[in-house]
DNA sequence: GTAAATTTGTGTTTAATAACACTGTTTTGA
DNA sequence: TCAAAACAGTGTTATTAAACACAAATTTAC
């Protein structure tokens, strides 16, 4: 158990874009509700189906939501990082979760009870506010994703995917190193296309020196032809 | 012109879950600076990268959101019937459009600057809330939208489309024909797919005695194959 | 009312990408 | 530390759907 003055500690250092819209009897509501949980690599947050119940606020780590669909297939939809939330969605939605959030490496979340956040909103503009600004700029983000995903072609949705890790999670001190360190595979599912061809276009990439890669670590060699590969479609 | 007793009535009656919320000093502000404008078949409403400024409410006809891809391809992302509310996302999210509006049909839409709504909201939390909820379900449509256009094939795809309209629009009295008369292309832009491959996929529907099809009138006919279809992919 | 433009429909070819099969390499866990 | 599992890599084939080309039908605009 971590005790409250390290609670506050966290809630008021990293969650300040929604903690300094409170008032202090806000606050103190939330300090008691929050409760803090930490995910193994690849540990499911909460998966598709299930009643959404909290809020999550990731800590410190990576989390990644998704979405199963037909045959086997994965779409990687959203990632997060520190000091991101997630999983309220549904619950605005009054559905169940149409997707799953797991943990990319050993993560650190907090997590606040929705019916929380609910009164919260009730009471407080300034939280709605930042409920409906999140909420849109998601929503702008997927409409783009459906065209992005179902009109470009591989190695523009390859390009498409290693922007987003390098807008999301940024580079090394070395300026080009990812910092995120992802399978193939969830190179794949993020952006809508086979292991395999994502491996043969990492290779295509590397082969007229975009990127060099070095099992799962990616480095950013040729950022700007990655944009015009992505324009291109 | 039309007169303010007319207005008053149609806020009242059609924008009703909005309306309700109101207290009467902020329906006297909605009245004061609500407008209305007609607009032709095909009529754009409002385009990409231009400044949200309205939110639209759609009275009368019907209204697509569409996105402009790569080369000349379209999606078409939702689609609108009365009384219904778009427009405002892009104004949320801080950012010009990112999708283009357009009547399908002749249409009558009310329209309310967003610095209104936007002082409305902090004025009103159930106004927030509807919001919040509102966004919070088309965000999931969104995310569902990504898989299933990417996921599923062609049949599957148009299927959706199918079923989508059935949703939306309804049927006419004789509980099978579709009240939207759409054409080929912007079916296939709702379904991913090019104009060819729509038709191709109408006459295989028809001869399967899924559907019925007379020009742009489509008879529904085999509803529950259709679903088969669309879950299969 | 008629010419032009748009939409619908169909056949053929081509390109993109998934599916499959298999090998080598790395990671994991008992 | 060693065996099993998961992951990475590559060649080949099959399949899907786009691209292209063109004819017929319908709608639109003057």
């Amino acid at each position: 158990m971590i005790k409250k003055s390290t609670f506050e500690q966290i809630i008021s250092q990293d969650m300040a874009e929604m903690w300094n819209t409170l008032t202090p009897d806000q606050k103190r509501i939330v300090t008691k509700n929050f409760t803090i949980q930490n995910f193994k690599k690849n540990q499911i947050i909460y998966a598709e189906k299930e009643a959404p119940e909290m809020l999550w606020c990731l800590l410190k780590g990576k989390v990644k939501m998704y979405k199963s669909g037909i045959g086997d297939r994965v779409q990687i939809l959203r990632l997060y990082r520190p000091v991101q939330y997630f999983g309220y969605r549904a619950y605005f939605a009054g559905e169940p979760y149409v997707s799953s959030a797991a943990a990319f490496e050993p993560s650190t979340l907090g997590m606040l009870p929705m019916e929380v956040v609910d009164s919260l909103i009730r009471q407080n503009n300034d939280l709605a506010m930042f409920f409906i600004h999140e909420l849109s700029r998601n929503l702008g983000g997927s409409d783009t994703k459906i065209v992005n995903l179902t009109q470009k072609h591989i190695r523009g949705r390859l390009a498409d995917a290693l922007l987003l890790l390098i807008e999301n999670y940024g580079l090394e001190d070395d300026d080009s190193t990812l910092k995120i360190y992802m399978s193939r595979e969830d190179l794949a599912n993020l952006s809508n296309m086979t292991t395999s061809n994502a491996i043969r276009t990492l290779t295509a990439f590397t082969n007229e020196k975009l990127i060099i890669v070095d099992g799962r670590k990616i480095k950013i060699i040729n950022e700007a032809q990655l944009r015009k590969i992505s324009k291109f479609g």
